[in-house]
Formats: C-alpha cells, sequence, structure tokens
DNA sequence: CGAGCTCCTG
DNA sequence: CAGGAGCTCG
C-alpha cells in the first residue's frame, strides 16, 4: 500500500503538491474498494489506544531528527515513491498521530509550540485522537467482514456439492455478507485480530495521509498569505474567528469538532484563521484579486485561488466532523425521513433538523457558501442519496394503509443512524481533490475516471458519495455499494430493510421483493434466500402469535376483545425488536392492526381447540397472507436503508 | 418439475 | 438465520 504519509506531507510549493496529488491519483478509488470495508470497524480502542502510543513515540523521534524538514523547504522530490518502503513502517505509525499535529511540523523547529511538554501535550492529543477515531468508528457492533466467513462458506459450499448440485447449493456463497455480518455474529474468525488491526492501521493512515494533505494545503495557504495577517480585522464578521488562539484550544470552528481541531497545532490554527481572513478578503472582492499585492504573475493567482479553494473545503471538512463528533446530533438530521409512507416526508426535511452546535459553522459557512447544494454535505448521505436517487414513481399506498400519522419526533429514519465513517474519509477526499466548488477540478489531482466526468459539476461528486454511504452503516458489512448494480449477494443492510418491509408484507411475491431490492443481482440463489428471510420472518412472527395467544388464555382470557395489540404490548415489542431491532424505524400502524388480528385468529382457533389439527395454523396463514400492505415506495430506493 | 411454503434442526 | 426435508400447487 503505498500509504506512506511522510512522504508527501511536506510539500509547500505547488509543484511539490502536484506531484504528490499525482502520485496519490490511484489511491482514492483504490481505496475506497479495499479501505470501506475496514472504516467499519473501529471499535477496538485499545488497538487504537495501541498504535497511537507508538505513533507518538514514533513521533517524538522523528522530530528530533528533523525528519520533517520546514515546509518552505521541501521540495517535491522528497515525495519519489521508491523511497517509502524504508519508511512505510515509521509513517504509518507516525501518520496516526498525524491528524492531530501534523501542520505543525514544517515549523517545528522555529515555532514556541516545538518547546512545550510533549508528553502532556501528547498524551492529550492521543486522547482526543482515540476519541475522535472512536466516534467516527459509531458502530459498538462493528466487526470486520472478513476471509474467515468466506473460507466458511466455500466450506459449506463443498460439503453441500457432494449432496446435491441444484437448488440451494450456492446459498451459501452468497451469505457471506448476511446474517453473519449482524448484530450476533461472532464467528469472525481467531485469524482476524491481526487483519482487524493491520486494517485498523490503514485506515487511519488513510484519514491522516487526508488531513495532513488538507492542512499542509492550510500550511501552503498560509506561507502565500503571509503578508496579509493585517488584514485580520476583516475577520470580525465570522464572529469567532476573532478570537485569537492565545490558548492553544481555542478554536476557530466552535462546537463539537473542538477535539478534532484542538489537535491542530495552534500554530497551525494561526494559518487558518489568517487563511479564512484572507479568504474573506477575497470573497469581499468578488474574485478580484486586486488586493494582493504581489498578485502579479499567474502562478500567484493559481496559488491564490488554490489557498481559497483549501479554506472552503476545510470548513466543509470541519462541518463534517462536527456532525461525525456528535452522533446524536445524525440522528436527529437523518431522522427526517422516517415517516415513509403516505406522506412522504421531502427531502427538505432532512435540512430542517440543525445540529445546535453546528449553528455557529453553518452560518459562518452560510457567509461563505451561499447555494444550496453546499449545505448538502451536512447531511449524512442516506438522507441526500434519497434526495438524488429517489425514484419518481409514488402511488400512495394501499387502501390497507389505515396508517395514523403523523408520528411524533423520535421517527425512525430507515436510514441508519449511525455516523459513517467511510463518509467522512470519502469527503475528505472528494474535498481534496475536488473542492466544495470543485475548485481543484482543474489541478493536477484529477479524480479518476468516474468521478471526473463533469469537472464543473458539484453535484456529481457530492452525489457520487451520496449514494453510497449505505454501505458504511453500521450493520452495513462491507460493499454494498448501491452505486454498483449487480453486485452479489445480500447483505446485513438488505436484511435489515427486508426486516422493515415485513412490517408492510408478510408474504412478498418475488416481483415485490425484486422491486424493492434494485441493488440487487437476482438470481435463484439470492431470490431464495431472500424467501427464506422472509419465512424465517413470519416463523418468529406466528411462534409469538402462538405463544402470546396461549400465554393470554393460561392468563385467563376468555374474549377476543382483550386481545389487543398495541405499541406497549409485550408481543409488539417483541416483535419490534425483532425486525426493528435499533428501533430507529417507526412501524406502521397497519401493522399493529395485523399483529391484532393475527393474535386473535390464534387465540380463536387455540380457544375452539383446532390446535389438534396438525394443520391448523394453515387457516391463519391463509387469513394473514390476505393483509399485506404494499411497501412504501421510498423502500424501493436501493439505499434507503 | 420447480417454486414456494412450513417445519424442524443447528 | 441457514439447511434441509417434505409438502402443495401450477
Amino acid at each position: 500500500m503505498n500509504l506512506s504519509l511522510s512522504d508527501q506531507s511536506m510539500h509547500t510549493s505547488s509543484e511539490g503538491y502536484l506531484e504528490e496529488e499525482k502520485g496519490e491519483l490511484l489511491h482514492p478509488c483504490f481505496r475506497r474498494s479495499v479501505y470501506d470495508d475496514s472504516l467499519t470497524t473501529y471499535s477496538k480502542g485499545s488497538i487504537i489506544s495501541q498504535l497511537l502510543r507508538k505513533t507518538i513515540q514514533n513521533k517524538r523521534v522523528l522530530e528530533d531528527n528533523l525528519f520533517y524538514l520546514p515546509a518552505t523547504a521541501v521540495s517535491s522530490s522528497t515525495m519519489a515513491d521508491s523511497s517509502q518502503e524504508d519508511r512505510s513502517s515509521n509513517s504509518s505509525k507516525e501518520s496516526m498521530a498525524e491528524p492531530a499535529s501534523p501542520g505543525s511540523h514544517p515549523s517545528v523547529t522555529a515555532s514556541p509550540q516545538a518547546d512545550r511538554p510533549l508528553n502532556e501535550h501528547h498524551q492529550a492529543k492521543r486522547a482526543r485522537v482515540e476519541n475522535i477515531i472512536r466516534g467516527m468508528a459509531g458502530s459498538p457492533n462493528a466487526r470486520i467482514p472478513g476471509e474467515g466467513e468466506r473460507s466458511e462458506a466455500d466450506g459449506r459450499d463443498a460439503r453441500d456439492a457432494y449432496r446435491e448440485n441444484k437448488r440451494k447449493q450456492r446459498l451459501p456463497q452468497h451469505q457471506e455478507h448476511g446474517p453473519d455480518g449482524g448484530p450476533g455474529g461472532s464467528r469472525g474468525g481467531s485469524g482476524s485480530k491481526e487483519e482487524e488491526c493491520q486494517r485498523l492501521k490503514e485506515q487511519l493512515q488513510t484519514m491522516q495521509r487526508l488531513l495532513r494533505q488538507l492542512q499542509e494545503k492550510f500550511v501552503q495557504v498560509y506561507n502565500l498569505s503571509d503578508s496579509e495577517q493585517e488584514d485580520r480585522e476583516e475577520v470580525g464578521p465570522a464572529g469567532s474567528m476573532e478570537h485569537e488562539d492565545v490558548e492553544h484550544n481555542k478554536e476557530p470552528f466552535e462546537g463539537s469538532d473542538s477535539e478534532l481541531h484542538r489537535d491542530l497545532d495552534s500554530d497551525f490554527e494561526k494559518r487558518m484563521d489568517s487563511t479564512k481572513a484572507v479568504r474573506r478578503e477575497t470573497v469581499k472582492t468578488s474574485g478580484h484579486f486586486a488586493f494582493h499585492k504581489d498578485s502579479k504573475n499567474l502562478p500567484e493567482t493559481l496559488k491564490y485561488e488554490l489557498s481559497r479553494a483549501v479554506s472552503e473545503s476545510v470548513d466543509l471538512v470541519f462541518k463534517k466532523f462536527s456532525s461525525t463528533l456528535s452522533p446524536q446530533l445524525k440522528m436527529g438530521q437523518i431522522s427526517a425521513h422516517v415517516n415513509i409512507g403516505p406522506e412522504k416526508k421531502t427531502q427538505i426535511s432532512c435540512v430542517q433538523e440543525q445540529p445546535h452546535n453546528e449553528d455557529a459553522i453553518k452560518t459562518r459557512s452560510r457567509e461563505y457558501y451561499e447555494s444550496a447544494e453546499v449545505q448538502i454535505p451536512e447531511d449524512q448521505t442516506e438522507a441526500l442519496s434519497l434526495v438524488v436517487r429517489k425514484p419518481p414513481l409514488s402511488h400512495p399506498s394501499s387502501v390497507n394503509q389505515v396508517v395514523k400519522r403523523p408520528y411524533p419526533v423520535h421517527q425512525a429514519p430507515f436510514q441508519f443512524s449511525y455516523s459513517t465513517p467511510l463518509h467522512e474519509n470519502q469527503i475528505l477526499e472528494h474535498l481534496l481533490k475536488y473542492g466544495p466548488h470543485g475548485n481543484f477540478g482543474g489541478l493536477p489531482c484529477l479524480p479518476p475516471a468516474v468521478d471526473r466526468s463533469s469537472p464543473d459539476s458539484v453535484d456529481l461528486p457530492w452525489d457520487t458519495i451520496s449514494v453510497r454511504p449505505k454501505v458504511s452503516s453500521t450493520q452495513m458489512a462491507h460493499h454494498a455499494r448501491p452505486t454498483a448494480l449487480g453486485q452479489e449477494g445480500l447483505t446485513p443492510n438488505h436484511l435489515k430493510k427486508a426486516k422493515l418491509m415485513f412490517f408492510y408484507t408478510r408474504y412478498p411475491s418475488s416481483n415485490v421483493l425484486k422491486t424493492f431490492f434494485p441493488d440487487v443481482k437476482f438470481n435463484r440463489c439470492i431470490t431464495s434466500q431472500l424467501i427464506k428471510w422472509f419465512s424465517n420472518f413470519r416463523e418468529f412472527y406466528y411462534i409469538q402469535m402462538e405463544k402470546f395467544a396461549r400465554q393470554a388464555i393460561v392468563d385467563g382470557a376468555n374474549d377476543v376483545k382483550d386481545m389487543s395489540v398495541t405499541r406497549d404490548s409485550e408481543l409488539f415489542r417483541s416483535l419490534n425488536m425483532h425486525y426493528n431491532k435499533a428501533n430507529d424505524f417507526q412501524v406502521p400502524d397497519r401493522f399493529l392492526e395485523v399483529a391484532e388480528i393475527t393474535l386473535q385468529e390464534f387465540f380463536n382457533a387455540i380457544s375452539l381447540a383446532k390446535d389438534t389439527d396438525p394443520s391448523w395454523k394453515k387457516a391463519i396463514y391463509k387469513v394473514i397472507c390476505k393483509l399485506d400492505s404494499d411497501v412504501p415506495d421510498d423502500f424501493k430506493s436501493s439505499n434507503c436503508v
């Protein structure tokens, strides 16, 4: 893996920067496929802690050795790929702490901060970085969908091959992304520890490399705009920017991103502040560079443009991180889609609820970005993707939709509410490549083919990112890439979606399944698996019904009217726990009705001693299967969950 | 005969 | 939740 950071981090001349970007060019796309998986797996605080500790140690050594030259002294030649091998180990570890202070390196020899008590400072840094990573990891259940499963599946497959080569033979193949990825799945395999560690490292490297690149750009900007310092008073309107970071904890971006930002050395912060000041200048002058005293030539102009773009990018990035650091905020943001169904909450609602501590950021952002699209990245991409991809069709659900909406506040999105480290990573990448307005489009860091289709379009790249989030949702194992139709196998995400669909339909036809799993390449195996899922759902459902019906009878109930199902019912809780474990989905009232009918059917049958007939349940099944509702169109979106 | 279902088992 | 047996149905 060409993930070495140290080789690439210290370029300040535009040449060096360009070279670096070229060198990195291939990675983002490659990395996406390779690292997406591991992004969801950061839950091992201990590992992180360990890595960070090593990192800090190494970093100290590196600093002492002046491994990092002052930014201004570095030329593009330091970036030779061939040198990576030697340093990769160092740099990879070193990079672990990089997000905290890469920006400081260039000035480390001259900066007063270099003298401060490293120990304490690094400790604090480590803790903060750990926090950040944990926050980004999000999922407590995150696990590594690993090769172990594959081999296991293959093993089953092999066994099955001896028995029959027909229908179900290949099912196991497609279960590699299946329920194993669920919360209970503990079959990770023993060898995965190291893999996990490795992935963790790589992932951290990736993130940190991105951060470093951002920060380098800031440094670069700073150097370019050094002479503009006096213009700082212009920052006034920007509010918190006024706060000079006399204390190193002061952060211009305030809010919940503090942890992240505090990790930037104050030196770096100053640069950012100055950068922003300059940028504001630029904005004010409406793109004229007149105030740029020394902007007489093209290179300067280009550099300035670049710096401005970087500044804007970073604003967005920090906003993203801000959201990441406060997961509960995400809940609020995403929950917009909860009320799928009749009233069809619009996309607008997704944007409505803004995290409180992002207000300031957002306000400030608006000063810079007028267009609505810039706001889009703030909302988690799940919601966004619906906006983009939502199918036009939307016939209201059938007569059965007796649903009594609207529901209270805590509605459930059928998007996942977890923060998605993958997003941040991709957003970082994207910002590094494009800037929020695609400003980088003309620069050498041209995006890989797909993303490059329209460099002037802001939407496309964000869209590209936005349709992916599904992948990284907590239970999402890996590469359930909604963008790529024809993926193989069903993912835990699909499973969750199927469970939610069960609230509407207990007996979905295969056509329905195909309709509502558009991102699944259907074949016999997949279809069978999906059908099997619903069969299992039904099994659980009926078992519960029978159980509660019998219990009610035992408890002395003798009237069907006593058999009711409400959201407070034990029965409902049980069902909800099964199909909607995260409880982030508002179960339609219709399901309660159906459940009640089912319960009553069981109650009647048992009361009348029909259960002596071996096939007594069939009559009930026959009744229940007619009670299916239409699944809301929202489910048709391949990334609605 | 194959699809789809239930039931049982792991 | 998956596999498999056994059943029904078109």
